[in-house]
DNA sequence: AATGATTTTTAGAGTACCCTAAATATTTAT
DNA sequence: ATAAATATTTAGGGTACTCTAAAAATCATT
């Protein structure tokens, strides 16, 4: 069985690729885990021998099927104790992330089928990230960001980029969550901040930050 | 913080001591974490500076009140999330232990409240065995053994005193759970076994083993 | 009180993970 | 193409936890 650690480094290294296209550098690593590059140097070269990943000298790491598979089953458990937390024990979007860093760790297969029934098979987590089946498969969705919409045209929120908590905090400041709805009234040229018009009620002037971090599924008419 | 490691010392210390009404030598608490003799000893004196027990060489070591107040919250922990894994997600309590040793390491005060609030603040674990409240307290309550009891006399299946997979399995073979009606129809001298009446309906036939381990509350006539 | 059995501690060493500082490789800018 | 900047690895070492074998202390028996 993977130490905790090892399942960090894994998930860690999963995230980057996702992210970056490519490799994952040492530092990239380091930085995601907050250890220091030459921690991270000497864990790949003493994982390198269990077949989770490739790696070369200086050119980064990249998952083997091995790997992508040990990652994908912790981001199942991670976002399916998220939705625990939110759903049942009552917890807010923003506080459930470091518990559920934690939880992901727990191992037995049985616990996560039984609470994935429990929650009734969700699809997506807390922060509208798609939470993979059994079998490894993520259901993607049609997403945009707010910024990339046109003026007039409207939409739901379907999740967020980043859930950072302050991000997650300024958005139950706005009183917006998964589901609400939003039009563009207006894009300003200035800062690209923009005006919308949230759940048919509120008018609210959102900065170009907060716009290109949440995610819409656009209302066809 | 204190590590997993650290944390399962200290509870180790409790049980023993619990049990033994005096101090926890080396070798009880080596059996009980399945670790040498010498990693306790070596254990016990990197640890002796943090103030969760006293310990002096060749005489054993007993909790200060803030290894109590830890092992009590870490029994907290454990034994809420037996009920939850039975309770909620429908394991059965031969089942739940090996994962509660787990979940009890996660760290969140808030996470605990929430569990505990939306468990219904139980009293008792799936087999039986008292919570702590968040203060520390447990609630007790009347229970004899099985064995103790004298013909004819009734009462109620309220616990048991070990909860290793075999006996609670054993049980289960029986249909015996928490809350089944026992009533005892004779004392077999030759080996102390015992026949009881269960549930009102089915007569059985009791190991002197399984009556010992078994807890009962008496009906009072 | 002495002997043997048992328990506990010490000695010495190993693995997993982490660190800083220095060396080296790679990338970028001139 | 060379120099400077940046990224990565190596060197050397530290802490937490573990082990086996041997030494020492305590307990039990006579
Ligand atoms: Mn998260
Ligand atoms: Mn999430
Ligand atoms: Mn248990
Ligand atoms: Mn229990």
């Amino acid at each position: 069985m993977a130490s905790e650690t090892e399942e960090n480094y894994i998930k860690a290294i999963f995230k980057i690729t996702e992210k970056n296209q490519g490799a994952a550098n040492t530092n990239a690593i380091a930085a995601h885990l907050s250890t220091s590059a030459a921690s991270v140097t000497d864990m790949l070269k003493r994982l390198s021998s269990k077949d989770y990943f490739h790696y070369e000298k200086y050119k980064g790491v990249y998952l083997t099927s091995k790997g992508i598979e040990m990652a994908t089953q912790l981001i199942r458990k991670h976002r399916l104790w998220e939705v625990f937390l939110v759903d049942k024990l009552g917890f807010s979007w923003d506080q459930v992330h470091d518990i559920a860093e934690q939880l992901e760790h727990v191992d037995s297969d049985e616990l996560i089928i039984k609470l994935d029934a429990y929650l009734g098979h969700p699809k997506y987590d807390p922060h509208g990230d798609p939470i993979p089946n059994a079998e490894g498969k993520f259901t993607l969705r049609n997403q945009v960001t707010l910024q990339s919409l046109e003026k007039n045209e409207k939409g739901t929120v379907v999740g967020v980029r980043e859930n950072d908590t302050p991000f997650l905090q300024y958005l139950n400041h706005f009183n917006i969550k998964l589901g609400t709805k939003m039009q563009v009234l207006s894009h300003i040229d200035y800062d690209h901040s923009m005006k919308v018009l949230v759940d048919d009620t509120v008018e609210l002037l959102l900065s170009h930050k907060a716009c290109s971090n949440l995610f819409i599924k656009k209302t066809t008419l």
